[in-house]
RNA sequence: UCCUCAGUAGCUCAAUGGCAGAGCACUCGGCUGUUAACCGAGGGGUUACUGGUUCGAGUCCAGUCUGGGGAGCCA
């Protein structure tokens, strides 16, 4: 087959006066097509960029002009032409057609219409709905921010480990794990009271997908100094909201010789870092977002990267939202999680900007989380941010064993489950915090798209995993 | 898992318990610069499924399935 020789259209948008006046192949996915007696317009989507191009093609210029006129959206075409200026023009240039060739025919049954699709409809035709304007947004700003995300660690010496997905610690203690087995399920070995024998499994033990990278990414903290996890994590709680799905991307760093208060300065430099670089990599889906997803959007971005981030202890916030407590749904009272009505009026009314919380009562927060001095409350920390609430979740560790063993006795693990994870204290332990990032609540909030199933190219939901 | 709303043409939606409709898309025709092009004509339906009430059900009732939103859980 002939190699073809093609110019992309973000070539073409981003150094257009290299191109004016010269001819050139195009190969790209018809979006829509109309035409006159003697003379159409093309607008073609090449996939390289989130604009179009327009085709004009003439009847006295192409000897299959009347079939181009049938050629509906979906078709994939090659088109050779002419660049030429249309100063006049709603568009800045365009293509005069010297020939267009189809690459692969598209049936007039094809499902997808130049008007506006619901996105609910989109979500029953995953495999179709990148070829969409806001999926193709949405797509591309997930792939620039998963670079900007390595950039921003790389530049930092961060070293990027990869935590196992398949996990035979079943004390990870994030939630309802997905099972992992080789086990003939028809034909089950099981001891004398009843329960299951996995030392025929195939890891000779029960295992499970990874709900979290933490407790490994400590472990490589403590080679490594700093270090940070970026992979999918899986979930099987069913959960049916527009911000839950059973597998999706975490970003957990950790650093040693860290406290509290690195933790935080990390998280405030790299959401800044992260947006900035998509506000200034994908401006043309921004400013997409802005306009048909988001109104407020680029506003509330700014607003971000421009401020400097609030910090209030969780027994701070508590008085605070105590004043508002007639206006709130769920009454705030100390000892009890922030429900998301109280997180947003933190960072949306009394902040306006975004804000750390921290100090949490230890009884609402996990097991290695550094016990205070007040023996009341851990060095944990959420970032709210305003529209969401909770972006990210962090805290410094307990380095400490003797206290991390009394946490464990006292919420009723056992050690032994932990024994590695203790080894880590046990031998040249050192202060240490980290925080976690979910990859796709951060597409979100970026895009403004309000739901997760449509910032994961197939997402997997309850009851959902037909693509 | 709980609460709540919805399911009618390919899509987005109408239709008081009384003949199943529109716009877009599609097919055909027209139009010499369109921009969600425009104008004319045409085809297109097991009203999610099962059962019930009724002379008569898209509409009322019960159950099931699927989807949206809210809650819980959390990222």
């Amino acid at each position: 087959m002939k190699d073809i020789n093609t110019t992309t259209v973000k070539q073409i948008y981003r150094q257009p006066q290299e191109y004016f006046n010269k001819r050139l192949t195009l190969a790209g996915w018809i979006r829509s097509n109309r035409d006159s007696k003697a003379f159409g317009f093309i607008e073609l989507n090449d996939g390289s960029f989130f604009k179009n191009i327009q085709i004009v093609f003439e009847e006295e210029k192409l000897d299959n002009f009347k079939e181009v006129t049938k050629l509906g959206v979906g078709n994939a075409i090659i088109v050779d032409g002419i660049l030429v200026e249309t100063p006049n023009a709603k568009q800045p240039f365009e293509i005069k057609a010297e020939s267009i060739q189809v690459e692969g025919y598209c049936p007039s049954e094809y499902p997808l219409q130049k008007k506006r699709h619901s996105f609910e409809f989109l979500r029953t035709i995953a495999h179709l709905r990148p070829r969409t304007n806001t999926f193709s947004a949405v797509f591309r700003v997930r792939s620039i921010l998963a670079y900007a995300i390595h950039k921003f660690f790389q530049e930092r010496d961060f070293v990027y480990v990869h935590t196992p997905i398949i996990t035979g610690s079943d004390c990870e203690g994030a939630g309802e794990m997905f099972r992992v087995t080789t086990l003939d399920w028809n034909n089950l070995t099981r001891n004398d009271k009843g329960e299951i024998d996995f030392s025929d499994d195939f890891f000779g033990r029960e295992t499970n997908l990874t709900v979290s990278g933490q407790l490994s990414a400590e472990a490589y903290a403590m080679a490594f100094r700093n270090v940070y996890t970026f992979g999918p994590t899986f979930r099987a709680e069913n959960s049916n909201t527009p911000r839950h799905a059973a597998e999706f991307w975490m970003i957990e760093p950790e650093m040693a010789f860290a406290d509290l208060y690195d933790d935080m300065a990390l998280a405030e430099d790299m959401i800044k870092y992260i947006f900035s670089y998509v506000l200034e990599h994908a401006p043309e889906e921004m400013e997409f977002f802005n306009k048909f997803i988001d109104q407020g959007l680029l506003d509330r971005l700014n607003n971000v990267i421009n401020s400097e981030f609030a910090h209030v202890t969780y027994t701070e916030a508590v008085e605070l939202l105590k004043k508002n407590n007639d206006n709130f749904d769920y009454k705030v009272e100390w000892g009890t999680d922030l429900q998301t009505e109280h997180e947003r009026y933190l960072t949306e009314h009394v902040y306006k900007k975004p804000v750390f919380v921290t100090d949490y009562p230890k009884e609402i927060k996990a097991f290695y989380m550094r016990l205070n001095d007040d023996g009341k409350t851990v060095a944990a920390m959420d970032l709210l941010v305003p529209g969401i609430g909770e972006i990210i979740g962090g805290s410094q560790r307990e380095e400490r064993l003797e206290i991390l063993d009394q946490r464990i006795r006292e919420l009723g693990m056992k050690e032994e489950d932990y024994w590695w994870y203790r080894d880590l204290r046990k031998y040249g332990g050192t202060r240490h915090a980290g925080f976690g990032l979910g990859f796709e609540r951060a597409i979100m909030y970026l895009t403004g798209m309000s739901n997760i199933r449509d910032v994961i190219p197939f997402p997997r939901t309850p009851k959902s995993a037909e693509f």
